[in-house]
DNA sequence: AAGCTGACTCGCT
DNA sequence: GAGCGAGCCAGCT
């Protein structure tokens, strides 16, 4: 039997460079830490807007929960889930919201 | 090669 | 204080 599987369909194929940097910046921030979407594009020499794609086709390859916006509120995903997930790592958080100006990590 | 999309940011109301 | 809209830039198809 033929076993020619043809994975050019899968989304299994590696990362471009670009999405595999900031999936590396992102897997730098420890826990108990955020990165705003800004401060990772400037690390990767982008735009805040390009980090969101790349974790929308890599989230569950990266803490996407640890990106945050500018205003430190979580990432739009499944709700509130991510706020969840962000105290439960000990996020420093204030009404409901992570503290960005403590929590933010600046790599 | 060009166009589309996009997990953003800022400003104004 | 909070919510909404428009703009922006660059990578991915």
């Amino acid at each position: 039997m033929s076993e020619i599987l043809n994975e050019t369909s899968e989304h299994n194929k590696a990362p471009s460079s670009f999405a595999r940097r900031v999936l590396d910046e992102i897997d730098r921030v420890p826990e108990g830490r955020v990165m705003t979407y800004g401060a990772i594009a400037s690390r990767v020499h982008a735009h805040p807007r390009h980090i969101g794609r790349v974790l929308t086709q890599w989230a569950d390859e990266t803490h996407w929960h640890r990106v945050v916006y500018a205003d430190g509120t979580p990432a739009t995903c499944h709700g509130n889930s991510a706020a969840d997930l962000l105290r439960d790592e000990g996020t420093p958080m204030y009404a409901g919201r992570v503290d960005v100006r403590r929590a933010h990590w600046d790599g």
